[in-house]
DNA sequence: TCGATACATCGAAGTTGGTCGATATTGCAT
DNA sequence: ATGCAATATCGACCAACTTCGATGTATCGA
């Protein structure tokens, strides 16, 4: 932020963005999906790590999904998840000092 | 985020962080600051643009300036804050795909 | 000293957020 | 169909957040 002026829907729409990324649940959800080798994991393999019970886990998720920050696949009984890495960069680029933007 | 695996504490701190930029608010707050010709604003001009009371900008500062975002000083009879660009660009590494590191 | 201005603190009201247990839904296998 | 495992939804509780008006504190000028 920000060399160029923010429109007041632009900073509800950032700011909307970071309070997917302010509880340290998510981060660490975020995290462990970004530490995985394949990518991704299914929830009943992300409430060991973060120590919560499932529909928390699937809360947090769902509100990582709303904001574009993890990618969501369901294959059979299991539903996967990924970091969106085009979303984390978008998000970088709004903290950058030139204010980079592409993507959105 | 993130190649390396987040201490629970470091995800705390990471969250705590990108919380104080979970509010329209303080973004408009930061985008107002960084596109002073100065860098700089007192409260008294702050008000304004946001369109808030001055009990409640001062909160958002207080924010702001705890989680490091913002620096804080006092001349005379006015606060002066500026964005800090170090702690943005902090910020800006820890969302970095191979997670770059420095700051704290 | 007195008044005016800038900022901070306090207390309250209303809203949002995180968490859980219980329960519903979905999909697979038998 | 039936049963089991994975995920989602619901309702509730408590904590935290945003905002305000009222008030306190500090600084400057007359």
């Amino acid at each position: 932020m920000f060399q160029r002026r923010l429109k007041e829907d632009d900073a509800t729409a950032l700011a909307a963005a970071f309070k997917a990324l302010a509880d340290p649940t998510r981060v660490r959800l975020l995290n462990f999906l970004a530490r995985q080798s394949n990518g991704e994991a299914c929830v009943c393999e992300l409430t060991a790590p973060v120590g919560l019970s499932q529909p928390t886990v699937t809360h947090h998720l769902q509100i990582l999904n709303s904001a574009g920050l993890v990618e969501r696949e369901k294959r059979g009984t299991w539903v996967y998840y990924r970091v969106s890495q085009a979303r984390l960069e978008a998000l970088r680029g709004a903290l950058a000092p030139g204010d980079s933007r592409r993507s959105g």
